[in-house]
RNA sequence: GGGCGGUUAGCUCAGUUGGCAGAGCAUCUCGUUUACACCGAGAAUGUCGGCGGUUCGAGCCCGUCACCGCCCA
């Protein structure tokens, strides 16, 4: 016997084992294939409730194509995270207390350290996805930095070098002085601060031109003024116009630079002139580059100032530089003001520092070329984005897509397979031997290669990994029925990143998109709406909820929540309520086995004769189909809800209810269909449920075994329903419908006429068709005993005394003369034609309207008719029925 | 500055061809009816952000404004 609620602590890893065990996570049959690569976690993460989320919708779609009889491949693994990886052991490294670090180490020994780590921490946040019931298939995880994963790099790099796609190029980049690498500018934060804006003048180097001797320009980084190349004005700009062309003498660098026109200073902004420091700035870059402006190199890798820079300065932080700028301006007399203002500046979102725009000779990648396919394969369709709004941010980024940095001067990564020769010759190639004969092949005999220092972009290597982890380079039978992928699951902030990057690859070198849909989640945020961070200390700790109120009750919360398109505010309320929603459906579950509700697997539903069977059948089919219909939408939280309503509002609350007189009575024939019916249907109810809340359908599928027929197969490797519509009675709906509209009338009139809930009352069925008379007779046990009735008949005439409400033709009485006050009833009845006056009023209104009557679907009018039929018909038996109780009083 | 999203019950949010405004939580009343008090029965609650337009009919479509959030400069 079930105990009276699910222990998902004991339960949990016990399934779990289970599922394993039984291999229930591999690709199974032949049916059609359902692929999704994880977004590969980085080895340093532990799991916060994006994880969750993102991992919980993606199970949901393993286990219900699983269930749909599809071979479900969900490809498990891990990202190396070069930065972040590499942050985390130089840290504990430096809190050794060896003094060591990575460069005292050298680059082999911290490596291997890093593996060392790895081996123990790395795979944490796998473990931790395994306790929220993933399904992934754990025996072939990968990771980034695997070998096959890592040939696939190297091949991807040398054929794009080949193709002159990946060139090397010195370019600005985002420069972390912290980390002394290269970073995305995507991994680059903007934020705004408190600065300031000084304005400098910069005085003509040639005397006064139409009365004017010096420029204005203003910066809120003076000491990048060192390394200025011109100032701009804008070719329109009348107050410049005679002065282009003429020369500044640059004050402190004491150099002469020219005044160029360019469309880039806005006019309308400051002096309208503007400093051009093209080695620091990405659009005074832009700016040089159009015009041929020396490019001056300020700083070194730790953003110190350097030989570009006047001697005095060399060495100097690039603060300390700054004041030495404004101090020495300010002693010429060139100091022409500042301000407080807010501006944006740019910060490392690992290191934390100021990012420095950076002249420095990285590989590129030519991504303009690559994304033309990425963006025709999604505008025709090939790759679908759900919801399809985020296309358009897809698009966007493509549209404008800049060469893409991939070199990273780390150690952790992928080592980037070129070699240089003693005169500074490029080889590229797959291994250090190829390198080797290319290079005997250029130079006409071997020489001494020195690998390139740097490693790739992390997103390098996750770009290809929904055919890298299928074997690609190797057409392996995975590719060849696992590519494309069928579904990708990602949050927004990483269409950028990781989707385009995707694409990009994916088609350039399978020919084929990586995955036909992209479903894009929302972010997860505290009931306030904030962004759950450590550092707010708002974040919460998803495992901490699974130890709380279970796996299930938060994967069903994530999923009721993921709406598309909005972000989800989690709280934990929330939370609560779907554990006792896994707590109602345990009882349910039990209820059944104390009544022995089993042996269904002989029961055919077609054959079922009694009407409340054949009406929760005809609801089973209905929800079944609803929660598909969601499920094969992406709408997770419809299908949550769906199934939610069935389970309780419908099963519970009204067929187990109205089966209790049927199992507690003598027709032992109606008692056997109803117990397999009832079988049947919270079987049904446990596959619907889940893909959302594996652990405790699970458990329940075995445990109601017990006592019935022996299960064929796990749950998780049942079958999902697939019922016809031809199972519908609507007839038998519409009889239940009717008892439960009745019943509930009863209580709700009783409840405000403040019955007594332990009074027996008697009801009366007043002008009735035949049908609801034959109802009332069938069914007279389970109204009285919902309703909580001494007794039910029909009856020719209203009695002295009574509440009264109206059912379809009919009209109810209550009599309780004696129980209640009859003033009381009066007002309610008072209330209840008030309000179908009002809508009768609204209904002929309308309905004399002819632009409505002519205009409007038939079956619209039609329904409005029947509205104000029902209204006038309702309103005159209120009425009798008021009149009946005032003759009374 | 450009783009995107949001504004619906006290709170968190649904509302997908425009046709009777919903759910969960919270609140209030009643209840030890043999699955469940993590429960049952019932109730109350709305200028669908403002203004204008299209339409027989607008929470939904269009325009505009306000406020909030995010992304990109």
């Amino acid at each position: 016997m079930l105990n009276s609620s699910f222990d998902p602590k004991a339960a949990e890893p016990r399934l779990y084992a289970q599922w394993e065990k039984a291999g229930a996570f591999s690709p199974k049959g032949t049916g059609p294939a359902f692929c999704m690569s994880i977004p590969p976690p980085n080895i340093t993460g532990s799991l916060h409730i994006g994880h969750a989320f993102n991992c919980t919708l993606q199970d949901v779609l393993a286990r219900f194509e699983r269930l749909r009889g599809k071979a479900v491949l969900w490809q498990p693994g891990t990202d190396h995270a070069g930065i972040a990886t590499q942050m985390v052991v130089e840290r504990q490294l430096s809190a050794g207390g060896a003094n060591e670090d990575r460069r005292s180490l050298g680059r082999e020994a911290f490596i291997e350290r890093i593996w060392q780590w790895k081996g123990e921490s790395g795979g944490r946040i796998l473990e931790q996805l395994r306790r929220l019931g993933a399904s992934a298939d754990w025996s072939r995880e990968r990771f980034t930095l695997d070998g096959g994963l890592s040939a696939a790099v190297r091949k991807v790099f040398v054929q794009l070098h080949q193709e002159g796609l990946i060139y090397r190029d010195t370019r600005l980049v985002n420069w972390d002085p912290h980390f002394e690498t290269a970073i995305s500018d995507l991994e680059v934060e903007n934020r705004e601060v408190k600065g300031q804006m000084w304005r400098f003048a910069y005085p003509l180097a040639d005397g006064p031109v139409d009365g004017i001797s010096e420029i204005i320009i203003a910066t809120t980084r003076p000491e990048t003024m060192l390394g200025d190349g011109a100032v701009a004005v804008h070719p329109s700009d009348e107050r410049y116009k005679n002065l282009i062309g003429r020369m500044v003498r640059l004050p402190v660098a004491e150099r002469l630079i020219p005044i160029i026109a360019d469309e880039y200073p806005d006019p309308e902004f400051g002096s309208g002139a503007v400093k051009i420091t093209g080695a620091h700035d990405f659009n005074d870059f832009q700016v040089a580059k159009r015009h041929n402006i020396p490019l001056l190199r300020l700083m070194d890798t730790r953003a110190r100032m350097c030989e570009a820079a006047p001697p005095r300065f060399h060495g100097l932080d690039r603060m300390e530089a700054r004041a030495r700028v404004l101090e020495e301006m300010e002693g010429l007399g060139l100091l022409r003001g500042v301000e407080e203002r807010v501006i944006s500046q740019p910060f490392g979102d690992r290191s934390g520092v100021v990012i420095e725009p950076m002249l420095t000779e990285q590989w590129f990648v030519d991504a303009q070329a690559l994304a033309g396919p990425a963006l025709a394969a999604v505008r025709d369709g090939q790759t679908r984005f759900v919801p399809e709004s985020w296309a358009k941010t897809y698009f966007n980024w493509l549209e404008n897509i800049e060469p893409w940095c991939i070199s990273r001067q780390l150690w952790w990564g992928h080592r980037i397979p070129a070699w240089y020769g003693p005169n500074g010759e490029i080889f590229v190639a797959e291994t250090e031997a190829q390198a080797h004969q290319l290079a005997s092949a250029q130079l006409g005999g071997p020489v001494a290669l020195r690998q390139d220092e740097d490693v790739l972009d992390t997103w390098f290597s996750s770009a290809l990994w929904p055919f890298s982890t299928l074997g690609w380079p190797v057409e392996t039978p995975e590719m060849a029925r696992f590519y494309p992928n069928a579904t990708l699951v990602t949050a927004f902030d990483i269409i950028f990143f990781w989707v385009a990057r995707m694409m990009m690859f994916g088609l350039h070198f399978t020919g084929k998109v990586p995955f036909r849909d992209v479903y894009i989640h929302a972010l997860v945020r505290d009931e306030k709406g904030a962004k759950m961070s450590k550092s707010k200390g708002n974040a919460m700790d998803p495992l901490d909820l699974v130890d709380r109120y279970g796996a299930d009750a938060l994967r069903f919360t994530l999923a009721a929540l993921a709406v598309p398109g909005r972000d989800v505010k989690l709280s934990e309320s929330r939370i609560e309520g779907y554990r006792n929603f896994g707590t109602k459906l345990w009882n349910a579950a039990r209820f059944c086995q104390m009544n022995e509700c089993a042996n269904w697997e002989e029961f055919d539903p077609k054959g079922a004769k009694g009407v409340l069977n054949r009406w929760i059948i005809s609801e089973t089919v209905r929800a079944a189909g609803q929660v598909t219909q969601a499920l094969e939408a992406y709408r997770f939280n419809d299908a949550a809800a769906h199934a939610y309503r069935f389970a309780w509002n419908v099963f519970c609350d009204w067929f187990v209810e109205l089966a209790k007189p049927i199992l507690n009575g003598a027709d032992e024939a109606a008692k056997a269909e109803t117990r397999r019916t009832a079988a049947w249907v919270l079987d049904h109810i446990l596959t619907l449920l889940h893909p959302i809340m594996p652990f405790i359908t699970e458990e329940l599928w075995q445990r109601l075994a017990e006592f019935g027929p022996a299960r064929s197969s796990l749950l998780i490797a049942g079958h999902w329903p697939n019922l016809e519509e031809d199972l519908i009675d609507e007839a038998a709906c519409a009889e239940i419908d009717w008892i439960i509209r009745l019943i509930s009338e009863v209580r709700s009139t009783r409840s405000e006429l403040s019955v007594p809930a332990a009074a027996r009352i008697p009801l009366l069925l007043v002008g009735a068709d035949a049908a609801a008379k034959q109802r009332l007779e069938t069914y007279q046990d389970l109204i009285d005993r919902l309703a909580r009735l001494e007794y039910s008949t029909s009856a020719d005439a209203l009695p002295r005394g009574a509440a009264t409400f109206v059912l379809d033709e009919a009209t109810i009485a209550l009599p309780l003369q004696g129980i209640i006050d009859f003033e009381q009833e009066g007002e309610r009845l008072k209330r209840e034609l008030a309000k179908l006056a009002a809508d009768r009023a609204k209904l002929e209104a309308k309905l004399a309207n002819p632009q409505f009557t002519e205009r409007a679907p038939e079956e619209v009018v039609e329904e409005h008719r029947e509205r104000l039929e029902e209204a006038i018909l309702g309103g005159e038996k209120l009425q009798a029925a008021l009149q009946r109780l005032q003759a009374m009083g």
